[in-house]
DNA sequence: ATTGTTTTCTAGAACAATTCTAAACTGTTG
DNA sequence: CAACAGTTTAGAATTGTTCTAGAAAACAAT
């Protein structure tokens, strides 16, 4: 199995993104946008991101990091999972995908869709579109 | 006589219910278990419970509705079902299911185990076990 | 019933994650 | 570079949930 590689992208790959997304390439989107999309299947809160981006000499504010999370995520960027009431998770990883939740950690994993398979799904009700359809495997500390 | 009726329950099986799981059945208990346990599939958030317990005349407060809840769900009568950041649902029905969660409206509805197929799934990763897989269907109008 | 012991309940304070606000700032365009 | 719209910011506000410590209720033994 060959694992789909992004590749690395240049500061001008990641303008380009931004732009195509329809997102005015500011300092903070494109620092945020680096830290994200320049390795594979990030998953972080807002309050890692902030951190992150802090320990990176970038000053955002958090106001600004939920603005971007959420801006990238509508424009199909990123995907927001929840796992954990009280705590939204943002994933760079917008393909076909599932995952593993460590429940003790906190972490999330994925498995890629060839991994995992969802079958003999029931028909939306009237009216109503399947958007989505998440998996998650809770993860406990085996005994 | 059979003694397992497995409809609605007089008062008396509600107490029962509430004594095997070793928790002392008082009246705000007596009064959420009923709301809870008398009628099939119910989803509640504690908001949802607190104003359907106040509507019946029961006057409870949220931290007790919090608390019953957990409670319920530690001792196994209730499961605790994550579709949404920041709300908490919680389902009466224990048996093995899934969800659709309607995004338009924030209901969550029940799709029986046996309408849903997930297999081939990955080992978990060494030294955790698997706890519970959840599968959660986003349903959104259709245009 | 009365007591004592323990559990539970309650209102309100505290808390954490997120969103809002209104003013300051920045990117873009002419 | 001036003007404007889009963005960022700090801090306040909001939301859902948990905590706290005193009051009330359940239970057991009189």
């Amino acid at each position: 199995m060959d694992a789909q590689t992004p590749q690395i992208r240049p500061y001008t790959g990641v303008i380009a993104r931004l732009k195509a997304a329809g997102l005015r390439p500011t300092r903070q989107r494109i620092a945020l946008a680096k830290l994200l999309f320049e390795a594979d299947n990030r998953h972080v809160t807002a309050e890692d991101l902030h951190a992150e981006a802090r320990a990176a000499g970038v000053s955002v504010s958090l106001a600004t990091i939920y603005n971007s999370l959420h801006q990238f995520t509508e424009a199909g960027l990123m995907r927001e999972v929840v796992v954990d009431a009280g705590r939204s998770y943002f994933d760079t990883n917008t393909g076909d995908h599932h995952h593993f939740f460590h429940e003790d950690t906190g972490a999330l994993e994925d498995i890629p869709s060839d991994r995992i398979n969802v079958s003999e799904l029931p028909d939306a009700p009237a009216g109503k579109s399947v958007q989505r359809v998440d998996v998650i495997v809770r993860l406990t500390a085996a005994e």
